[in-house]
DNA sequence: AGAGAGCCTTCACCGGAGCGAAACAAATCC
DNA sequence: GGATTTGTTTCGCTCCGGTGAAGGCTCTCT
């Protein structure tokens, strides 16, 4: 999705067609004009006279926020995961907990819910579920997914974290 | 929710520690050099020199985003405690500390109305607060949350507070 | 000022429960 | 026949909630 260059204000009216339409826009603000005050990740502006460099790097920017719309992993239809050019093979019981896991992206998902997903008429055991939840943690852990455990009320999907927080020397 | 101003390249070291805690924050990016894309709608800069009307715009703006969004904790439907772009799962009492807490975030909850809120049919022994509000504080001290003591009239969750050296009154 | 009394923090410990992981065994697919 | 998939057992770690105890801070009383 391209980035599209308005005149604040001269071209005002047309700013308002690309906020109705959500078109990510870099407002090109001239000198002694104060800039409005936009809440939405999608706009951006920058003064006049500008150094083209800052305006290239600002119009990167909305660029990747428009295409970025917040990865999320899918099963397609030959039941391969696929999560950001990646993909990888399941196992029949794998992608029904995997199924059951990517429709609620992000949010906890119960283990009595993925027990009666994978198995419909009563799990064999209570371990045959953390078995599985094991190997399909082995399994995704290459594309950047990993299954976090919240006790006691079951496994959330997510991407992985690159965790840098604990620096300080 | 302050805007923290930080210098760039100089203090990347210090963006990080924002970054991670989702703290929105303002570049001041010296002459000559290029600055980072950020697709985090909580990030935004400014080229120096800056005219001061500009570098206040930007802040606005970024505060208009945090206090829009995310400002704020929340424990979502599946007992975890939310905050910026981190989460953590709690135990049972500690939800429900936590939940009296997020509930007037920002202000003080008597112990007596947290203990009630834990053990609603008396709580087990008086230091039995002081333990889990001490769990509580380790758990979510990751999330930039922390819990602060008003002596002899409760406690009080608020952001972790940041340097005082370059932030925005 | 010194002593003492709350008030609160922090640590260490225990019993119980939830969960992880390895190792083994049976079934199935190619 | 070899590899993959699935189910089972077993062991042990970690978390959770409660308790006692040691100590620091602050205010008040004398």
């Amino acid at each position: 999705m391209d980035v599209v260059l308005v005149r604040w204000p001269e071209e005002e009216h047309r700013l308002d067609e690309l906020r109705e339409t959500g078109s990510p826009r870099l407002l090109l603000v001239g000198p002694q004009v104060s800039p409005p005050e936009a809440v939405d990740c999608l706009e951006d502006w920058v003064r006049l006279p500008a150094d083209d460099r800052d305006v290239r790097a600002r119009v990167a920017t909305l660029e990747a926020r428009a295409s970025n719309g917040h990865a999320q992993p899918a099963i397609d239809g030959d039941g391969l995961l696929r999560f950001r050019k990646h993909w990888t093979a399941l196992s029949p019981v794998e992608r029904s907990l995997a199924g059951g896991l990517v429709e609620r992206f992000g949010a906890v998902v119960g283990r009595d819910a993925l027990a009666k997903r994978a198995w419909p008429k009563g799990a064999p055991t209570r371990n045959a579920l953390d078995v599985h939840v094991l190997r399909l943690r082995r399994r995704i852990a290459p594309l950047g997914l990993e299954v976090r455990t919240v006790r006691s009320r079951g496994y959330l999907l997510q991407a992985t974290a690159h965790d840098v927080s604990f620096e300080r020397a």
